[in-house]
RNA sequence: CGGGACGUGGCGCAGCCUGGUAGCGCAUCUGCUUUGGGAGCAGAGGGUCGGAGGUUCAAAUCCUCUCGUCCCGACCA
């Protein structure tokens, strides 16, 4: 390609509304472009690294017998009101109406779709298994989009869905899944871990999330290098370090006038935060329940939900009043009828075993000190607060890591949450029928690139992976107008391509440092720069990152960019 | 949904507080020079100041409403 026919609309300036690296980058280099909040446009450049991390896709997942297909993006309003989703989602979906005021939505997930098919076409279990895929579209009115193209309403996903005869079968298309993910994600040079998650709204008994380090990333998890228990933090489950601090075990009240936060009692009472009680109320409908963590500790909400089965939030501090009769910043659990749940690192048999704690004493500035819990409350002991840094593995209690990342993809194991509601079910060898055990399993491409940009890049720009970098090799051609010098780039241009090398040839009339900066902020692997010594058959060639500029015979540049292309990530 | 910020040529910004002919840098176009690290000089074009309403002799500027975008939180298959 050559980039006077090549429609790169580069930027100087980093865009105004622009917070993650990879957005900055991403539209500097002229890869995307925002049409609206949450909706892109994406430039061939962009286009280009799409198309090649979904070609690695397709390839990997035929590799494990996946079938490509394209479903709708609209649907009627129906199959969805089968499954519940229609209800249960909220305002996420994009609906409409069709002139026959007939309700639509337009495809967040397709879980519906899919099962639908199945339920028509699929009758025996001798057609089973079977794994569809497709790259479609999906919207999402997100309440807020963000990051660039991390979080939009419309993007592009390759979603799979899994078809078996029993939970058995499952396990194998998921395992064939999580090969495909792991070749996929190797393949396209990302950093990533693949986690435990939360199925959450998705039903079913077990999935993980594919995750790549990232500061822009929304979610945490929980690693541990030894023996490689990997976590969400919304679900990760660790052992807390011991408390510091001594506090005696007799009740005694304690005034703490206007001294409402951790912090500010921990240090008025010259005290360690994990000394304190941590007590939030909480509403689940018109339940309130107390909870109870360490002052040092988080409480993660979804764990909290997961536990009670149900959504809940923070209490109003008029609710706090009307209930605890004391105001916010002194609650705690002494001498309360409510439903009192407690982290289990506060038990007995927790890190700092049976001991004392300060903790508010439902009267305003004023907190008890002395509070063993499980001798002054009743509490429901549950695993409530967030992992940590530091914390141990609840596996082999070494210390784990937490790590901020951007989900890439997940893998559900769905069971028979959509095939029931929709009446997907074959005929077994006995002649009964069964609900297809079904499975899903998402991919980003978007975020794809996006996490190898968050993750490869340096002053400069962009240092792309070499697997879906938009060419291979950024041939710049210092000047345009010299005879000598597009000869050489020419031949070498050629060669390359005979190589099989998807080549940028750079011979517009600009200046060098324009095609020097440009070369630098697009981060193709490697650059071939012909120049001053073309005349003597001299060009250079030079990794985007980590290598020296090195002066070759044009006639050799082939087997130059191979050595860097092996070397490159 | 709660909180905050910002909307001024294509991009990045100043001007607003204290109302009085809309500016700067980059980009674009023309000419000359320059030519291996985002060139220099000279000239040119391009703006309903997000929108609507109001106050005023006069509004980018003050007031009200509204739309849009971003950030923090909440939410999130």
């Amino acid at each position: 390609m050559r980039a006077s026919q090549l429609f790169m609309p580069t930027l100087k300036q980093d865009p105004a509304d622009a917070e993650a690296v990879s957005h900055k980058l991403l539209v500097r280099g002229g890869f995307v472009r925002q049409f609206a909040a949450g909706i892109y446009i994406f430039l061939p450049l962009g286009w280009r690294v799409m198309e090649r991390i979904n070609r690695i896709i397709r390839e990997e997942m035929n590799a494990i017998g996946a079938l490509e297909l394209s479903m709708p993006t609209m649907h009627p309003a129906d199959v969805w009101q089968q499954t519940g989703r229609w209800h249960d989602i909220g305002d996420e979906m994009f609906r409409l109406k069709d002139r026959g005021d007939r309700d639509m939505v337009l495809a967040m997930t397709h879980e519906e779709v899919f099962t639908w098919l199945a339920s028509r076409e699929l009758r025996s279990y001798r057609e089973l298994p079977q794994i569809w895929y497709q790259i479609q579209i999906k919207f999402r009115d997100e309440p807020r989009p963000k990051g660039g193209i991390l979080r939009v309403r419309e993007f592009l996903m390759k979603d799979s869905y899994s078809f078996d005869v029993d939970v058995a079968g499952l396990e194998v298309s998921y395992h064939k899944h999580i090969q495909a993910y792991d070749r996929i994600f190797q393949r396209c040079g990302l950093v990533y871990y693949r986690v435990e998650s939360d199925p959450g709204m998705m039903g079913g008994a077990q999935a993980h999330e594919y995750m790549s380090p990232s500061a822009a990333g929304e979610d945490r998890v929980a690693l541990c290098n030894a023996c490689g228990y990997a976590a969400n933090v919304e679900l990760a489950r660790s052992v807390a370090t011991p408390p510091e601090g001594r506090v005696p075990d007799v009740l005694e009240e304690v005034a703490t006038p206007h001294m409402r936060t951790i912090k500010e009692v921990a240090a008025f009472l010259e005290l360690p935060a994990s000394s304190l009680i941590k007590s939030l109320l909480w509403m689940a409908g018109d339940e309130p329940v107390l909870t109870l963590v360490r002052g040092d500790q988080e409480l993660h909400q979804r764990k909290l939900e997961r536990y009670l089965g149900r959504t809940v939030r923070p209490a109003h501090p008029e609710e706090v009043e009307r209930l605890l009769g004391t105001e916010v910043g002194f609650v705690g659990p002494v001498g309360l009828e409510l439903r009192t749940l407690a982290d289990q690192s506060l038990a007995p048999d927790g890190p700092g075993g049976r001991r004392a704690y300060v903790a508010g004493a439902n009267r305003a500035h004023t907190h008890l000190r002395g509070v063993v819990v499980d001798r002054d409350s009743r509490p429901e002991w549950a695993d409530l607060r967030e992992a940590a840094e530091g914390d141990g593995c609840s596996q082999c209690g070494h210390a784990l890591h937490i790590e901020q990342v951007i989900e890439v993809g997940n893998i559900f194991k769905l069971g028979t949450k959509y095939s029931l509601p929709l009446g997907a079910s074959v005929l077994d060898e006995k002649g009964e029928e069964r609900p297809i055990v079904m499975g899903s399993y998402g991919i980003g491409p978007a975020r794809i690139a996006a996490a190898a940009v968050e993750h490869g890049h340096d002053q400069k720009g962009i240092v792309w992976p070499k697997a879906i970098a938009p060419f291979d090799v950024h041939l710049v051609q210092v000047q345009a107008a010299d005879a000598t010098q597009t000869g050489v780039a020419q031949s070498v241009y050629t060669r390359l391509n005979e190589e099989g090398w998807e080549c940028l040839w750079d011979e517009r009339d600009e200046r060098a440092g324009v095609k020097f900066k440009d070369a630098e902020l697009i981060g193709c692997p490697v650059r071939v720069t012909v120049g001053k010594k073309a005349g003597d058959g001299i060009v250079e060639v030079e990794p985007r990152i980590g290598g020296t500029r090195e002066e070759v015979p044009a006639d050799t540049v082939a087997e130059r960019v191979a050595a860097l292309w092996e070397a490159a990530r």
